[in-house]
RNA sequence: GCGGAAGUGGUGAAAUGGCAAACACACUAGCCUUAGGAGCUAGCGCCCAAAAGGCUUGCGGGUUCAAGUCCCGCCUUCCGCACCA
């Protein structure tokens, strides 16, 4: 009776156990310093924000991130496995609002929370580390950063069209708008609004950001497909088109391109110029404010097209815009030609892209194509094709295989030819130039909330910007504030925040209110977490050099283009400080695929969410991190069944039963050596008949490490992985009778038990550990050496060979495994089936490949 | 439209060009029992009453002795970008 109950995995027991055991041991998880002598090894969970709850896509993440980083100290690597918190953010300040708790109290107390469920998870952090980025030690270090950045004028402030959130109350960065809604807010649309801003100058890094996706080989190519999407560098010529009468009146300014006599457009097909038959304008563009302002009519309706592109862009639709367009009545001169093109205004043209002016070009355009046919401009064939193609004689003719015609002293030229020498006498005439555009725009950082770093400037009446000096550093968040949601920095109407006295003259002055946008927090935390408690630096320079680049960095695809740019954009401009000597943040990255439920991923607003804390009190921690690496491979979404977890709860139990059941057994086989390995280095074959268990279990023992170590390289398929620890375990449960028996040698199953608690020590640590204890083992499986597989024992002495023909499966033929080609073309002759089979006919060809197949071609 | 990924049993899935469906879930039958979300045994792609046999990796071609895997052309689904000049 007694003995029954003891034969019962009980996860609710044992993982508290150990957990509390880890948390006594501070080394345990801690990365040693660099003179360990140990290879480093880096492995990088994204960190999450603190909502107070940890959700099934984060037990995924950090389930694949632990695997790796035990496996690798198994391995003897010296292991950061940092964890930490994106703890600034507007959920701070909503639920501010929502029950009056100050968000520094609501963010704390999730962290705390959600850092209970990561240890009740038992996964392996290092939280000595910990980096908590609403902290002053940390974000100080924004600001110091953001001075850097001002005084090598990769930050500036300019006046522009922001990206307006009514409901957040803040300006939101072009990567933060969604189908012309907010990322957060799903049916809000962002409004444009004209403000000051601090601004990030990313675009001085664009050319960079793009050429260093090529060398990053272990980032998945759907991501670095993604960022060079984003960055959009298109090469093209700028170009200027003469007004044919001066504008003499409501001129914009000049940073708005607008000048007396020019309209530049960008053109990526300047070799099609002779073609242009109209000059298309943004509604936005300055110079039709120009002309507007004195015509109402022009007026009325380039409002009408404003407010289509408006809709269009907020549907987020534009792509499927009508296109519209009103001529303004003026005209352009073609500098090469002298062609006089009227201007239009349209709907599709956008005031930031570009010059926010092109030519159109109806004969080798879709677009103008379309524009061309519906208002009736003219249309010119330009180029003609080179080969006569089915459907190249009408036009639009787009291709850039073709020579100029009807283009003056350029005709007959190539498409590629003709752009660098219309190219080349643009810039003689000074009326254009080769240009490169990026779609990136600089990184808008200005937040007008609360919850974030202040940025560390001051406005001063006489000596305008200044910076806060160093020393000054952290400007410190007030902690007594009242969050209300109306517009402006709640920072704004904090006095004592507020007036300050110049750091220059002395003089009354204000401090700037605005916040940094909370992708500043997360663009350089992983460098922090080398040297975490610095007080007087970021970091440590040569801690970083140590252990950057991240050798391993997990995360969510979501996160592929905001912070994966932002991150390597800081880490370029830190080189470029002098800080770190790495030029990418991390050497591989790993997206995991979305944990899924009854076909949608897991929200609150489907109701499918399922709780980690649930499952981990109804199947343990182990269990849950198993099945999430099991039912699926990591890079694939994974549909949650709470049957697998039972399955894999049943596993583990059937793993416990059968190591405590012959602990006792292995225990007494310790400092014996068993006399399989010695014997076959001999001669290769066993000596004895009788202990056929002992090798069919070691043999399929020394198969799994292989297999599994193998995938740990490289393949990551931790689902496989834990298959074939189950065929191990079933192997073993298998020959259950023999080892009641006791026909299994202690030093077998010593090294059978050892070993299958070393393999599974990745996935399900709290169970290992209780193992490993029961084996008689001392210290953590962690510092044990991860188990190497002997060859000769992993290898098969009989293979099972199909045998086909004509690539038809007849027959498998039992041979020697190490039988040459020989030896099995004869055993495949000899088969009875292969013999009734091929009566009668001729064997043209036998091929064969030893171990695999062998395959008749018979006619 | 451009780019990325995927399509295999009832389900999640497995398979360096070499026996398709390992491992598990669910299901079915049986056993055991101190009745548990337990354990053990067996079955489980499709066709045929069964066997023998045949068929089967979205569709159509091709390469090869041999294709889920490589090549070409389609279809479908998901994801990202998109009148970007």
């Amino acid at each position: 009776m007694a003995e029954e109950n003891e034969l019962r995995y009980d996860p609710a027991a044992i993982e508290p156990k150990w957990q509390q055991r880890w948390a006594a041991d501070p080394k345990l998880y801690a990365a040693e310093p660099a003179t360990c002598g140990k290879p480093k090894y880096y492995v990088l969970e994204m960190l999450p924000y603190p909502s107070g709850q940890l959700h099934m896509g984060h037990v995924r993440n950090y389930s694949i991130g632990d695997a790796l980083a035990r496996h690798m100290w198994m391995r003897g690597y010296n292991v950061l496995h940092p964890m930490g918190w994106d703890a600034f953010g507007l959920p701070a300040e909503n639920a501010a609002l929502k029950n009056n708790t100050p968000p520094r109290e609501w963010t704390l107390s999730n962290i705390a929370a959600m850092k209970r469920q990561m240890e009740r998870l038992g996964l392996g952090y290092d939280w000595a580390t910990e980096v908590t980025t609403c902290l002053p030690e940390y974000y100080r270090w924004n600001q110091w950063f953001f001075l850097r950045m001002v005084e090598k004028g990769l930050a500036y402030r300019k006046k522009s069209k922001v990206n307006w959130c009514p409901e957040c109350a803040t300006v939101l960065a072009n990567e933060q708008v969604v189908d012309g809604c907010c990322w957060r807010h799903e049916d809000t649309i962002v409004e444009q609004r004209d403000l000051v801003q601090w601004f990030f100058r990313i675009t001085a890094y664009a050319q960079e950001l793009l050429d260093g996706l090529d060398k990053l080989e272990g980032w998945p190519e759907k991501v670095r497909t993604m960022q060079r999407n984003w960055i959009g560098r298109s090469e093209g010529t700028e170009v200027d088109f003469f007004l044919a009468e001066e504008i003499g009146q409501g001129l914009g300014t000049r940073d708005q391109g607008l000048e007396k006599t020019r309209i530049r457009v960008f053109t990526t097909r300047v070799d099609t110029i002779f073609g242009a038959t109209s000059v298309q304008l943004a509604p936005q563009h300055a110079l039709v404010a120009a002309f507007t302002a004195s015509d109402p009519d022009l007026n009325e309706k380039v409002a009408e097209l404003l407010e289509q592109q408006k809709k269009a862009r907020e549907a987020g639709d534009l792509g499927e815009i009508e296109k519209h367009g009103v001529p303004t009545g003026h005209f352009a001169i073609n500098p090469y030609n002298g062609a006089r093109v009227p201007i239009w205004v349209a709907n599709y043209i956008l005031a930031d892209y570009g010059t926010g002016a092109i030519m159109s070009v109806p004969g080798h355009d879709e677009r103008d194509f379309e524009f061309a046919t519906k208002y009736g401009l003219p249309i010119v064939e330009v180029i003609r094709p080179v080969q006569k193609t089915e459907g190249a004689e009408h036009l639009p003719f787009v291709s850039e295989e073709g020579v100029l015609v009807n283009s003056g002293e350029f005709d007959g030229l190539s498409c590629t030819d003709a752009q660098k020498l219309l190219q080349e006498v643009a810039a003689r005439s000074a009326f254009g130039e080769a240009t490169v555009t990026y779609r990136l725009k600089d990184w808008g950082v200005s937040r007008q909330r609360y919850w974030g770093t202040p940025i560390p400037m001051i406005h001063c009446e006489r000596d305008g910007l200044v910076q806060v000096p160093d020393d000054q550093l952290p400007v410190l968040l007030p902690e007594q504030i009242e969050i209300t949601q109306q517009g402006g920095s709640p920072l704004g109407r904090v006095p004592a925040f507020v007036n300050v006295t110049c750091p220059k003259c002395g003089g009354p002055a204000k401090r700037e209110t605005d916040t940094m946008d909370t992708f500043v927090d997360s663009s350089w935390y992983f460098y922090r977490y080398t040297d975490a408690r610095n007080a007087n630096a970021p970091f440590d320079s040569e801690t970083v050099k140590y252990w950057f680049p991240i050798d391993q960095y997990i995360g969510g695809v979501e996160h592929a283009i905001l912070h994966l740019i932002y991150s390597r954009f800081w880490t370029k401009v830190m080189r470029d400080l002098g800080l770190v000597v790495n030029d990418e943040p991390a050497r591989r990255l790993f997206t995991q695929g979305m944990v899924i439920k009854d076909g949608h991923k897991m929200s609150k607003s489907k109701g499918n969410v399922v709780s980690p804390d649930d499952m981990v009190a109804r199947y343990g921690a182990d269990a849950a991190r198993t099945y999430s690496l099991f039912a699926a491979p990591p890079d694939r979404d994974l549909d949650w069944k709470e049957d697998g977890v039972a399955g894999v709860s049943r596993f583990l139990a059937r793993v416990w039963r059968l190591t405590t059941r012959y602990a006792p057994v292995a225990r007494a086989g310790r400092g014996e050596s068993h006399p399989f390995r010695s014997e076959r280095g001999k001669d290769g074959a066993p000596a004895d008949q009788s202990t056929g268990v002992s090798l069919r279990l070691l043999r399929k023992l020394h198969q799994t490490i292989a297999k599994i170590t193998l995938d740990f390289e490289g393949r990551w398929h931790f689902n496989t992985c834990v298959a074939a620890i189950m065929e191990l375990v079933n192997e073993i449960q298998g020959a259950d009778a023999q080892l009641a028996a006791g026909e299994v040698a202690p030093p077998v199953v010593l090294e059978l038990l050892r070993t299958l608690v070393l393999l599974l020590a990745p996935f399900a640590p709290h169970l290992v550990a209780e193992l490993w204890e029961e084996l008689g083992e001392g210290g953590s499986v962690l510092r044990a050496p991860w188990p190497a597989s002997d060859p000769e024992l992993a290898r098969e002495d009989e293979l099972e060979v199909p045998v086909q023909i004509n690539g038809k499966l007849v027959t498998v033929v039992r041979v020697a495994a190490d039988a040459d080609a020989k030896t099995l073309e004869a055993a495949a002759l000899a088969d009875e089936k292969v013999q009734g089979r091929i009566a009668g006919k001729t064997v043209m060809k036998v091929i064969v490949v030893p171990r695999k197949l062998v395959n008749l071609v018979v006619k």
